[in-house]
DNA sequence: CTTTGCTTTTGATCTAAATCAAAAAGTAAC
DNA sequence: GTTACTTTTTGATTTAGATCAAAAGCAAAG
């Protein structure tokens, strides 16, 4: 979805400023597999997934493991970088080719001195990001593989059909091997 | 720490701005198991906690589980109730005798609009849940008990010795009689 | 169509932590 | 003190999912 009809959804803005965060926010298309940004690095971007798939993704104990998944109208930053001036251990990946809208967290910062709604669009936002991660963590200490791997399966049957096997064990937090005992039925 | 120190400590306001905000939250004193919300009910309050200790927990399967700490210094709010307009899951419990403040959420709300610094703490304020939240749910995904044990021992020192045995282990995500091994050393 | 290099599946074994059950230790009430 | 109740510890057993190892399937490259 288009960043401007994602943020019509949520609040309204006056026609210029609509123009003006549309021209702020660079369009960019990128292939299956190019890095947004590298793990451990320091990014104070902001990105927009407008169109494709996408994850995050970090390396533990030199093992990948995705972290989340980006579909369409979703945002991702480095929280590290932009709120704790640190290196991210996250980077961010593109599965599938992909239309990207990015603007420098700086940048935004401006337009939220200057807008009220877009602040509190980005109050929508995070408290999501919020939602999301409480819901991952319920999903991980209660229930068992197979139970997450349905629930995913309802949430994002998309996704489980676009990406390899081991990006989406690792994201429900399993071997790759239970993950296709799983869909074995065993 | 008092609200207005906390504050202070992330953004300034005017004079006027700070006093306005400090008359708006209400300050009161709960004893013990006193419950700032029942669990599986609709809130639109925020508080902050000046002084004392208080968790958030949910019932799963009749089983009582700690979902978070609150401590000094740290605000708590329904987001189900208040972003997503349904009741939440998650009670609030005083676990020692504690000072709160408290404002409703479309009170606060007024100040946003007010206040350019008050919207960029709460942007902080939210940043710093969404962080903890992904700390927690790496905790619980890669990290053994012990190792979960271990790091909430250097993290909440405090709190392993104010707070029942149960708590914490729910907390942790393990039950009881394994808390109870680790704590032995077995 | 065969070789090379992934990705996925299958099999056997191992282990951390859960569960079930009961004893022990604390705490409060009388 | 003794009784009743709650919290914590200890013990025996079970189990979901990990690990290790190898086979099977698949796709691109020559």
């Amino acid at each position: 979805m288009e960043l401007i009809s994602f943020t019509k959804q949520h609040i309204s803005l006056s026609p210029e400023m609509e123009a003006e965060i549309n021209n702020a926010f660079r369009r960019e298309t990128y292939p299956k597999n190019h890095k947004l940004v590298q793990p451990d690095n320091f990014s104070q971007k902001v990105f927009y997934l407008e169109k494709g798939i996408a994850r995050t993704f970090y390396i533990k104990d030199g093992k990948d493991i995705t972290h989340s998944f980006i579909s369409e109208g979703a945002f991702f930053l480095s929280i590290e970088s932009i709120f704790y001036d640190t290196a991210s251990p996250y980077g961010a990946e593109i599965l599938e080719e992909s239309v990207v809208r990015t603007i420098s967290y700086q940048d935004l910062e401006k337009y939220f001195d200057k807008s009220n709604p877009l602040q509190k669009l980005s109050r929508i936002v995070m408290v999501n990001a919020i939602k999301t991660f409480s819901d991952k963590l319920y999903s991980i200490q209660f229930q068992s593989a197979q139970e997450r791997y349905n629930s995913m399966l309802e949430k994002f049957p998309d996704i489980m059909l676009r990406v390899p096997l081991g990006n989406i064990a690792s994201y429900l937090g399993i071997t790759q091997e239970t993950l296709s005992r799983i869909r074995a039925g065993k």
